[in-house]
DNA sequence: TCAACCAGTCTTGTATACAAAAAATGGATC
DNA sequence: GATCCATTTTTTGTATACAAGACTGGTTGA
């Protein structure tokens, strides 16, 4: 994680333990133990327990009652389920997009695709990964629906640590770019089926992807003396 | 609310919140008090405020720092927005239903719609309401995807309140049951493309009436002298 | 040797106490 | 009579204390 995250001691209490989480410095089946966590922090345990019950309910860590707390285990079966969940979404707001997009919301895809262009070129993996991010949440904007918007992106937001692993690991910044143009295009030319199709292809390829690498590290794992 | 919730006070202390809200009990801009629950329910503060700070992130509250937690107030415009999303994932829920059902899954669903038959040829509305419920979570587990079947579960949660009026309300068991049949068949015979479009359309009909219900209301509430 | 049990420790769940911020109150002034 | 400011009161946020369920290790019995 080279990406600066502004302000660590700024930020309120379960954003810096949700940041631990999605970084991999709490990997999963990591057990959260209340006090270690208060006396880490420098608070008590009631805003710590606090923040737990809401990263609960995020869906991120597992409170088992009377038996504490642990960073969720995300197997690959679930991993594939969240990804379609995710395609679905995220064709759903292509499909609006390309039906309720105004000036505002042209320009603002049209720029973050640019920033994809510039960074692949550059081939600054790194870049790419932001203005990947820019260029998707650009879409939702443009499906005009506030409640839609937060769905994507909390899905999103909990599915950032796979797929930048996937980036990095996997060379799909080139294809990437390719789906992203034809996303535009099914956008900007209004064509709301085009536009569902092709972005719940883009999104169903990463997790796929991501699925056959987590089974096949999943595998290695397991293996005595790896 | 004539429906009988099985054992109040055994519930978790957030389930019997929640309750109060989406029956009613707690209006949409209802304030919620601390001190005020905590000697209702019998309880010190602390369990109290775990309780808020989960119905808060399933979005039923809203927490304003230092400022007390409200009912969440959800507008024509919101709740909308909240179909069109339910619109979605159980149209997906029903593409992926057509392609992966198995025997269980067609057992449940056939069952299911019969009973919402019988309710509805006996004109139970109470019953039909229930029964409809047990049919949509049909389709959901028949996705196979336990991931979406938690999300579909959760929205339909929420907006259960509203649609439980609106069936009341407005005579819609007849169109509702027709739409169904439609589905059913679409799933039975495998066509996700239809079933996809059609729960899609059963789904939004529904948001669009509710909405108009509502802002006619709010429209009417503005009224001074009504 | 191994399983079961019991005491001690640790951890979570809840209550209470205290601090700080927001809201309410009341009085003075214009 | 209305408005503004200071003070009081209420309410939230945090720390700490206590109770009760889970885990640990060792001991005992078969």
């Amino acid at each position: 994680m080279t990406l600066r995250e502004p302000d660590e001691t700024r930020l309120k209490l379960r954003d810096r333990i949700e940041n631990e989480i999605l970084t991999g410095a709490m990997p999963p089946g990591f057990r959260l133990d209340e006090v270690t966590l208060a006396t880490r922090f420098g608070v008590s345990r009631t805003p710590v327990r606090e923040a737990l019950f809401q990263l609960a309910s995020a869906g991120l860590i597992e409170i088992r009652p009377r038996r504490g707390a642990v960073v969720s285990e995300v197997g690959p079966e679930r991993l594939v389920q969240m990804f379609e969940v995710m395609a679905g979404l995220e064709g759903m707001a292509g499909r609006l997009a390309a039906r309720r997009h105004n000036g505002d919301d042209r320009e603002a895809l049209t720029e973050a695709h640019a920033a994809c262009r510039l960074a692949a070129e550059t081939a600054d993996a790194d870049a790419y990964y932001y203005e990947n991010e820019r260029f998707h949440h650009a879409i939702y904007a443009a499906s005009h629906n506030a409640f839609l918007i937060e769905q994507c992106a909390a899905l999103h937001r909990r599915l950032k640590p796979y797929r930048r692993i996937q980036l990095q690991v996997m060379n799909r910044v080139a294809n990437s770019l390719a789906e992203h143009e034809a996303v535009v295009g099914a956008i900007l030319g209004t064509d709301g089926e085009a536009a569902e199709r092709l972005l719940r292809d883009h999104i169903m390829i990463q997790g796929d992807r991501f699925s056959d690498l987590m089974a096949s590290l999943a595998e290695r794992s397991k293996r005595p003396l790896g």
